[in-house]
DNA sequence: CATGTTTATCGTAATATTGCAATATTAAAA
DNA sequence: TTTTAATATTGCAATATTACGATAAACATG
């Protein structure tokens, strides 16, 4: 065991979780908060601006662009790293479903 | 290694990881999308709603009461389980400052 | 009290994640 | 072309997560 077993439950079930657990890291958050604040596209330097590796900061960087949270583009040399606006509405749109549905909840039961 | 490195990181992104990571996971989604669907509070079928032993339920169960999405009152024999809404509000602030953030940033540098 | 029901915990196996050193790759610069 | 800079990939060790059988604990009911 230790594997997930997704085949049980709904794909959006499993989308959402995928998308939970790419943002599930303070490292990949600090990257998101960093990418947010820093309003023209920085090009790389965000190893710097992280405790950690090299070789950690681009695997948390490719996990983010795995679910599509950030997209990178290839800038002559270095690499312009920024947030993908189109995943995070749709990202959005899912949590504010979430967030609905807990409003229509009546007064706590316990 | 393989431990995540907190103490670099700020309480916040730390906070919001750890609630991320409790929601990573398509059972626990499941869980909470039966709790916020049902009305009155289930005391316990939640184990027949998933297709998962009832120990391996029984522990998810545990994460997310751990981080406060949900909570359980004992209720003679079985025990009544449902969210949390404080928690979910403090939820919903922090990811709304996030997408707040988000919408002010001009058009995709990329 | 004995028995059944409900939930939690323990122990353990399988798998996933995290982090980094070493190394490869790519493209600019000298 | 050699060197330098930026990023990715590989390989591996340490740790965490997921899942479940076996068992315990708590309580209701006969």
């Amino acid at each position: 065991m230790g594997a997930t077993k997704t085949e049980h439950f709904t794909i959006d079930q499993n989308e959402l979780a995928l998308l939970m657990k790419a943002l599930a890291h303070p490292a990949r958050l600090a990257i998101i908060e960093f990418l947010l604040k820093t309003d023209s596209c920085i090009c790389g330097d965000i190893v710097n601006e992280l405790p950690l590796a090299q070789p950690t900061v681009s695997q948390h960087l490719k996990e983010l662009k795995n679910v599509g949270l950030i997209k990178g583009n290839i800038e002559g040399n270095s690499i312009c790293y920024c947030i993908d606006v189109e995943t995070w509405k749709h990202y959005e749109t899912v949590t504010n479903k979430l967030f609905a549905q807990l409003k229509k909840k009546k007064t706590n039961c316990c």
